[in-house]
DNA sequence: CCATGTGAATGCGTTCACAGCC
DNA sequence: GGCTGTGAACGCATTCACATGG
């Protein structure tokens, strides 16, 4: 069995959740172009990598076509992840609801201010952030949302992964040197890149009266 | 002028960042690479794209390079931004102080739940979700944080593109459906992916393809 | 020598077009 | 007929190799 090529893994990710509220019991390639945008004959490409009778005259059966993507993409297992750094975003993600539903289980939160993790109210446990090498290996946490400053993101990663984590969501505006897998999300840079796609079309005019009455959609 | 690459913007945008917190006045290629990843080559053919003289017998001067980057990808106008939707992750985002640093104003927060404005406490106005075209039209909001559940995303993103906004961060699991820009951050979906890059630790399957290979600690 | 810059080669994902099957 | 499945063609980004400049 090949390696899938990295932009399918992506879409197939994506597909799999798709599928998650998907009432019908079939799906036809092209009516997961109208739902999720890519091409019909990409999302057809995609699928072949998977093994199994997958369709059956006029599209894709719901249910094997998930089953068989989470279990090529190993997500199957359910993973316990941690939230590292409780402010305003990191608390945010503690509270979330919607991991359990989807193989993930939220298992521990951490912080380095005592008193914060006293004022938290959370369903999750937390813990002071000198327990981050006990608590992983315990719970053998493999995941971790991490939200710390920037300045502090490279040692505390470095921790992370020393005690078993092995894939991380960095929320820091810094590039993480670690074997780990990361996945960097920064809202400022989707902002910039946001800016760099919409260009200069008419800026300048601070918009007095009138404003460009705008097509509908 | 000839359109970038897109995987290109994506390394420019991180890279203007990147030559922020570098104090030294040149910087070279190979140096890049170790800070962010890339290896030298492509972050060579990368920069040969921009116009002007960035390079210096050792180096490409920081400054030079950095306005060179901005002036070429729209980075230089200061966008104004809304957040809307101010649960969790909506005021945290409404109160993160990273905005303005970048060039970025926010100006706006939205909610449609009128309780909820009168308890946060913001530096940023605030406003109810109904007064979403006004707002928008009257400081000429370009780009919106959605962070609206899903249910509602694109309702609202309907509203804000209608009103003017060209520029999308949705946290919502929902393919938005419209003619502005979106960028979709999904913190499950970017667990999911984590977790089809590690496998089960006796499946190799999905093999790393090269990406992301760090020299040691 | 150092490091940049760039045409040319390579490799990989997308797109196409049509064969196969329900 | 409609839809899937896939080898083959294509196009684009990456990578290479070397010419150029301080």
């Amino acid at each position: 069995m090949h390696a899938l090529p990295e932009p399918t893994v992506e879409r197939l990710v994506q597909l799999s959740r798709l599928l998650l509220d998907c009432p019908e019991n079939q799906i036809t390639s092209a009516e997961i172009e109208r739902r999720a945008g890519w091409a019909s004959h990409t999302v057809r490409k995609d699928i072949s990598y998977l093994p199994g009778e997958l369709s059956s005259g006029l599209g894709y059966k719901v249910q094997a076509l998930k089953a068989a993507i989470d279990e090529r993409l190993g997500l199957t297992i359910q993973r316990r992840c941690c939230v590292v750094g409780l402010g305003r975003l990191g608390s945010a993600y503690l509270n979330f609801s919607g991991f359990e539903l989807e193989g993930f289980k939220l298992v521990a939160g951490f912080d380095s201010n005592i008193n914060r993790l006293e004022i938290l109210q959370s369903r999750i446990p937390l813990y002071p952030a000198f327990k981050i090498p006990e608590v992983v290996q315990r719970f053998a946490i493999e995941l971790a949302i991490l939200c710390v400053p920037a300045a502090q993101a490279q040692a505390v990663s470095d921790i992370l992964v020393k005690a078993g984590v092995k894939g991380l969501i960095n929320f820091a505006p810094v590039a993480l040197s670690t074997k780990a897998a990361v996945r960097n999300v920064y809202i400022v840079d989707e902002l910039r890149y946001l800016s760099a796609r919409i260009g200069n079309d008419a800026d300048e005019t601070l918009a007095l009266n009138g404003e460009q009455t705008k097509e509908p959609l």
